[in-house]
DNA sequence: ATGGGGCTTCCAACGGTAGGAAGGTCAAGG
DNA sequence: CCTTGACCTTCCTACCGTTGGAAGCCCCAT
């Protein structure tokens, strides 16, 4: 099977064959005489399984981690739980952060009107943050 | 003032505070006779209204029109609003994506024993996806 | 004047992914 | 046999934002 082929098999881009590759995420592939890369069935599963693992947001570290463990066939499951709850640890604090943001910049914007006038505490509170209940005269643009 | 001086008064690096004149999303500052750069209280507002963005998760390009927002005096709150629920929007949009993946691998997790046994629905579902009740024979590790 | 810390510029790396250029190969159809 | 077009090869570039380092200059204190 070319490149192509199992580019379109796996879901894996051949671009990103090539890179995993490249970094030693997986193996270096048969060639045909004319130097092109031949991907068996198994391969074929192995690229499946980086993408899968990819879709769950492991990063390829992990998924490195993630395949030994494939292999090995007399692995512990815990050794394979304890990856992947350290990566939902992992996904929650940055659900965490995002939500933050989020919430933060909700609050401001239902605070701004949003018509015609300049007036915006998005922007007021990004030159200054507020601070109780006063506004410090602080946080003036340059140049205005 | 120093770089030095105005990364630790803006919270931005030096680093950052160079790189962010190099893609002109701030104005080349004044500097000494010997090349030092310098800047003013403005300068060092400026930067820090880009940390805040930036811990809001606005990119830099949404930095730049925020910043020509906060300049224009008579901008209408209803451009910065529109960017601020966009950027929410995106968060949004993450945050699902993120929480997807949390929850598929959290249902995958909890049905793993986590024991010295190395039977793991998780790898399992990675090598191949389950679909409905039966398990297909299929993704198998190579050099198994 | 010597040392140490700050400043300058430039170059590289990170994680993943995508795009393109220049050239070789394969299969089908004329 | 030859052409055409799709595929493959390698190599270089970019994206985004941040950090690190090297080599060299500058400023201040001892």
């Amino acid at each position: 099977m070319n490149i192509g082929r199992a580019a379109e098999a796996s879901g894996v881009s051949a671009k990103m064959i090539r890179y995993y590759e490249d970094i030693g995420l997986i193996e270096k592939p048969a060639r045909t005489a004319a130097g092109y890369r031949r991907y068996s069935e198994a391969e074929v599963n192995t690229l499946s399984f980086i993408r899968r693992a990819r879709n769950l947001g492991f990063s390829v570290e992990e998924i490195r981690a993630l395949l030994a463990l494939w292999r090995d066939r007399s692995r512990a499951s815990s050794d394979v739980k304890a990856l992947a709850m350290k990566h939902i640890a992992d996904l929650n604090t940055r659900i965490a952060e995002l939500k933050e943001m989020a919430d933060t910049l909700d609050h401001l914007a239902r605070n701004c009107h949003g018509d015609d006038r300049p007036h915006c505490p998005i922007l007021e509170s990004l030159a200054a943050p507020v601070i109780g209940e006063t506004q410090p005269r602080e946080g003036q643009p340059p140049e205005a």
